[in-house]
DNA sequence: CGGGTTTGACCGGCGC
DNA sequence: GCGCCGGTCAAACCCG
């Protein structure tokens, strides 16, 4: 937390960076409790900017681990861009969840570690440049791993 | 008609 | 220098 990015000042929801990681977990609560597993937890946040081969694997190692979450302080290992990553793995047979933002997928790939492919999601509202990729676990299928880059720069509800 | 989705191609970075 | 890999764009198509 304490992701305090350079918000614009006419931005009237200065809490927004609250409110959105509420939804989120409401969703992981929910997908609990549904499920009633207690196993799995994955909570990752990071925000590695090192185009290294070796933050994938390290992310794949700790999805696969499962059975333990996993918090990253943020580092602010800021350089000029701040781009939040944050990752979550949630048990879903879909992966297109509504949180609350409108996106929209501008292109799929094939990764070489999974079987399956990778889908990549932007947000739809003017200004907010915000991604999102959306993965399926290869070990475990039923598993959806959500990663989010950058921050909102709107309100989640319309 | 407009926005969203789809798929392939293209590109940039890193490794070898 | 080339190949691999991941990420992005763009044209076409589909749906409301």
């Amino acid at each position: 937390m304490s992701d305090n990015n350079p918000k614009p000042p006419d931005s009237p929801e200065s809490d927004f960076s609250k409110q959105w990681p509420s939804e989120l977990y409401e969703y992981l609560n929910l997908d609990d409790d549904q499920l009633a597993c207690d196993e799995l937890d994955s909570f990752v946040s990071g925000h590695v900017l090192s185009p290294n081969t070796d933050q994938a694997n390290e992310v794949g190692d700790l999805v696969g681990s499962s059975s333990h979450h996993e918090e990253f302080s943020t580092n602010v290992d800021e350089k000029k861009e701040v781009r939040d990553r944050v990752a979550f793995k949630t048990k879903s047979e879909i992966e297109i969840m509504d949180d609350g933002f409108k996106w929209r997928k501008y292109g799929k790939k094939k990764v070489k570690n999974s079987p399956n492919p990778r889908n990549y999601y932007k947000c739809s509202v003017d200004g907010c440049s915000v991604k999102k990729t959306v993965e399926r676990e290869k070990d475990d299928p039923r598993y959806v791993i959500t990663t989010y880059v950058g921050t909102h720069t709107h309100p989640s509800n319309s």
